[in-house]
DNA sequence: AGTCAAACGGACGGTGGCGTCCGTTAGCGT
DNA sequence: ACGCTAACGGACGCCACCGTCCGTTTGACT
């Protein structure tokens, strides 16, 4: 980690600033168009060459990564703020709706968050303690007897996922949407008397793009 | 009608057995790759030149109606068979699941049903007719005090949008996450005396691929 | 001010998908 | 059996994106 600081802070003046171009120009064409956006947009966005960019990051899951750390940090903290609520169904439930809101306002974030990017092994730890964090959370919220028992952390993912593939023509309308369909998972995740049994999850994590 | 009819009789031998094969292949690529699939791949697949592909259909919207209408008339047939369910909401549910079910098996389908290409007319018809159908059953569905009483035509689109974004290793742990995530659906949508209010539906429809 | 290496970006060759042209093949009707 | 034309498909030019090379610029240090 020194040695990485070390390089980042001797890098000359005008490298610096254009490292921070890029990156700021790859979380707007990410969250508007995917991640599948083409590298030479980036770089035109950032006013910057494509060699430019290809020596800051030689590969899309370098930047990627970097790009939306923030993001995920972001994602991490709406975790821990669940579990910090003393009332752990409200918690829960307000983790579901803040993240498909989170996803639903950037494109890109969905597939990053999903490291479906392999190699994005930097995520990886704290991914692992937020899932860590989210399970304790779901289970306080089963124990005060207000989440459904047969919840699984696989269908955090599930609804994730689910949440992705929701379009819509506007970003407005985009997020308007998800967050009616956040509602919804909340209302099906509800432990209630009369709820029917579910079919078996299925082992979802770590899909490949 | 009658002229269509008489032009694809009038095909010659080759002519029509190519045009099958075509359509053949081209559900198999789409099912498999998505709708995005290139056309190359599908005239290889069918064993057939770039040239006698784009004959037979100029335009790949053409190609996608087309090739999904079989499909398609499945889904209206599993409305429809809901619709003649004597238990709404039995009805209801099961028209939820099998949708899912069918766009699981069919990356393609999904984005077909959705509609999602513009001028793909043909479907537009049969698509209203079945919207009816389920709106007819929701509408029972409410009367029978099963199916909540907020849930709107465009919260059908909204999970079967959502099912389209379910990612999974191997199509069989697709289809089972799908699965899951119908009967979580259903679960959502049931009346409940202490269900909440849900956040304003959004348009949806027709969206652009 | 002068030097030097770090950083830049225009330009290149490669790949893959697109839609069309046109010389060739082979069904069909006589 | 034969000719006519519908139908075929290889090959072409086009464009977008990719990743890299290399001549030029410019920040940093003396």
């Amino acid at each position: 980690m020194r040695a990485v600081t070390d390089r980042l802070t001797h890098l000359r003046s005008d490298a610096r600033d254009n490292r921070e171009r890029i990156l700021e120009a790859a979380r707007a064409v990410f969250a508007a168009d995917g991640l599948d956006a083409p590298m030479r947009k980036i770089a035109r966005t950032a006013a910057v060459g494509p060699a430019t960019l290809y020596r800051h990051f030689p590969t899309k899951q370098e930047l990627v990564t970097e790009a939306f750390s923030e993001r995920m940090r972001a994602c991490y903290v709406v975790v821990d703020e669940g579990l910090a609520d003393p009332d752990p169904w409200r918690g829960f439930s307000t983790v579901i709706e803040r993240l498909c809101e989170l996803q639903s306002r950037d494109r890109g974030f969905t597939a990053a968050f999903m490291s479906s990017y392999p190699g994005a092994m930097d995520f990886a730890a704290d991914r692992g303690h937020a899932l860590g964090s989210f399970a304790a959370l779901a289970r306080r919220a089963k124990e005060a007897g207000r989440l459904r028992a047969d919840f699984t952390l696989d269908d955090l993912i599930l609804v994730l996922m689910a949440n992705g593939g929701i379009q819509a023509p506007s970003p407005a309308a985009r997020v308007a949407a998800s967050r009616r369909f956040a509602a919804l998972a909340v209302q099906a995740f509800r432990a209630s008397p009369d709820a029917a049994p579910l079919p078996p999850a299925a082992r979802l994590a770590f899909v490949a793009a």
